[in-house]
DNA sequence: TGCCAGGCCTTCC
DNA sequence: GGAAGGCATGGC
């Protein structure tokens, strides 16, 4: 078990779109990551924390919710270079960019194109429960999301069975890929942004907005930034800016290397700001 | 029923 | 090089 201080906003984090393997209820909240499951409960200023797997606990813990940045520092740099998201980042005042496995997040977001969240959830946890390991924990059973090894020999009807739609072929050859070596998922984290979008866009299935959710997510490249349907109404609606270029340069004009960030919090407030 | 979803690829000008 | 159409699946 382990105790962390309750200094950010646990539930927006994991409720806001970017993970989609998570139970919540009430206070409690369950995350499955690469190699266990996390019970986390909010305990008045402290949040307490228990795994199946109880090894090295606080590292992964302070890694995948990115605890060691002062998100304060950064929030307050956009603010100074645009004062009207004011309300937008009070609203997501404490949320945190979970740091995510590559290759998880790569399935994920190649499902998540033309998809509904709902859906994407249901496709990946059937991906894990056909060929993930089980663990009980607690007495109630999960499914940790399959490592490359164990897809090693799946093919598109596997991944069509797992309700993926036109996407299975797609997800078949970035499988093919790995295997091969032509997509190097470690090579990543020591490029730069732009060098690393144009990488992956290589592959097929794999466009500008799939990237920029992978690079963001699961590599911490907050330069790097998805324009989708929420932000585009955003854009539109609140700095009557419309256009993919448009938005995409005054973006990278206004909030620069904090960009994805900037993205992520009107994403937030777009999507579940005006749905509570 | 018909439309659309945190898009991308292909085809056609 | 830019616009349109198709795509599996499920929810409304």
């Amino acid at each position: 078990m382990l105790k962390i201080k309750n200094n950010f906003d646990l539930k927006s984090t994991i409720n806001c779109g970017q993970i989609f393997r998570y139970e919540i209820n009430d206070n409690e909240f369950i995350v499955l990551i690469k190699d266990r499951v996390l019970l986390l409960k909010i305990v008045d200023d402290e949040i307490i924390v228990e795994s199946n797997k109880e090894d090295n606990l606080k590292e992964i813990v302070t890694d995948y919710f990115d605890l060691d940045r002062d998100y304060d520092i950064i929030i307050d740099d956009i603010l100074k270079r645009d004062e009207k998201l004011e309300s937008v980042l009070a609203f997501s005042k404490g949320l945190r960019m979970i740091h995510q496995d590559p290759f998880e997040t790569l399935i994920a977001y190649i499902i998540s194109q033309n998809n509904r969240v709902p859906s994407i959830a249901n496709s990946l946890n059937l991906i894990a429960k056909n060929y993930g390991e089980k663990i009980i924990f607690k007495e109630k059973t999960y499914y940790l999301f399959p490592t490359l090894e164990k897809l090693k020999d799946i093919t598109e009807e596997d991944f069509r069975e797992c309700k993926v739609g036109f996407r299975d072929k797609y997800l078949y050859g970035i499988i093919n890929s790995i295997k091969n070596g032509d997509l190097d998922l470690e090579k990543i984290y020591k490029m730069n942004g732009e060098d690393a979008l144009n990488y992956l866009m290589s592959f097929k299935g794999i466009g500008n907005k799939v990237a920029s959710c992978i690079l963001l997510f699961a590599y911490q490249k907050f330069d790097v930034y998805p324009i989708d349907t929420w932000v585009k109404k955003f854009m539109k609606e609140d700095y009557n800016i419309e256009g993919e270029k448009n938005i995409r340069k005054f973006t990278l004009d206004k909030y620069k290397e904090y960009s994805g960030l900037a993205i992520q919090y009107m994403f937030n407030y777009k999507r579940n700001g005006s749905n509570e």
